[in-house]
DNA sequence: GTATAATTCATACGTTCGTATGAATACAAG
DNA sequence: CTTGTATTCATACGAACGTATGAATTATAC
């Protein structure tokens, strides 16, 4: 019973940064894969450390458990992208400009991993509540969009009347624009893989969101 | 070989409207709560079987494999929800209205079928190709909403530029909504099983839709 | 070099999976 | 009743699953 590989933080396992296999990081990249095309029940341990090149044992002995490595994997692709958010967040501008922002970053981010999405949906739509971590990056995640809205909303440049409903609102358009894409071809002959009709696709999110927070005056 | 049931058409498998167990009833309905709960890898034979008083053969025998039931229980609970949208985008009243009563609708059947997005989405965020008929039902239901946007759009009362991308977005906020409810209690403490939170979120998506698309001057 | 720990490897175990099979039962028609 | 068909049932099969095990191998320290 040695083989825990759990005891102390990374950096001891296997010199990352040198020339070696690094099984661990293969068996991230291939599990992030498998379970995004396949969803945890469907990704089997056997396909995950095929593609890796590594041995049928690798999970269990890197990470413990398949459950494990989904978490990490989990963690890994989802903490990158609520950081890029919460640097567009806290960039320049005014709210609205900054609103535009972290909605690119989510485009760019997610359309330069088109895997990303369907691994986030599957986890949200599998009904159950998420593993803690998960549900720690949202959360992360929702503050910051809704610190812009708030901000917005004090300087009377953004309209809105609810903070978590309008949240929900603008991240469910990257999201769904980008896990939609295959059905998008189908339906509409549109092929979201061409970065002319992705740019489209950004900049109609932008301005459908712009439009919806405009100030106004009504009942 | 004798078990194929599925030669004919309905009407002749069970008596539906008698008093008999309607084993192929049971097992579409029980079908559809461990698809939507576990996914189509997730939810076991044996499971199924077991939550509809059935025999573990019995999905063998009345669908003749698991992925048929599969395709059946999507189809079967698609259609209604889209045959509803259908008649509220022909109702009567202003496109804006008529959407604002698609949006009710969609909101509705969803809330009272909180399984069904979730089926829907890991339909859709499985990433491979869904079955045509599945297809086939996201395009009719695209179709009568672009139906609104288009008549909006030619008679001045709606300001859009894509059609198809204006669909998405809408239609992504029931969705999305919907299917976030677990989630919004946790970051947000908000409870979507309140009638009046859900009744909230759909006068939210309206009001959002409605100013995202109101006409205005602009470059 | 040798010793010690970390990692890989082939293989096996027990479970669960979807489906197949044929006997048993329920039902309908004559 | 008897006959024939539709359905249920218990059981079995082979495959795939996640994980465990211990020997082989490789790296690191001395």
């Amino acid at each position: 019973m040695n083989y825990t590989a759990r005891e102390g933080n990374e950096s001891s396992h296997q010199a990352g940064p040198s020339g070696r296999p690094d099984t661990r990081a293969a068996l991230l990249e291939a599990g992030f894969h498998a379970f995004a095309r396949k969803g945890f029940d469907g990704a089997s341990v056997r396909d995950i450390t095929r593609e890796a090149g590594a041995n049928l044992g690798a999970i269990t002995y890197h990470f413990g458990s398949k459950r494990a490595l989904y978490s990490e994997v989990l963690e890994a692709n989802l903490t990158p992208l609520v950081d890029r958010v919460g640097t567009a967040a806290a960039g320049p501008g005014t709210p609205m400009e900054r609103l535009s922002a972290v909605i690119a970053v989510f485009f760019e981010h997610l359309s330069k991993n088109p895997e990303l999405p369907r691994l986030m949906l599957q986890e949200v739509s599998a009904g159950k509540q998420p593993p803690p971590e998960v549900v720690a990056i949202v959360q992360r995640n929702a503050g910051y969009v809704m610190g812009i809205l708030r901000d917005g909303q004090t300087a009377g440049e953004l309209h809105l009347r609810n903070l978590l409903f309008t949240t929900v609102s603008i991240v469910a358009q990257p999201l769904f624009m980008t896990i939609m894409a295959p059905l998008l071809r189908e339906v509409g002959g549109i092929d979201m893989s061409d970065p002319k009709t992705r740019n489209a696709a950004l900049e109609h999110v932008q301005a459908f969101v712009r439009a919806a927070l405009q100030p106004r005056e009504e009942a």
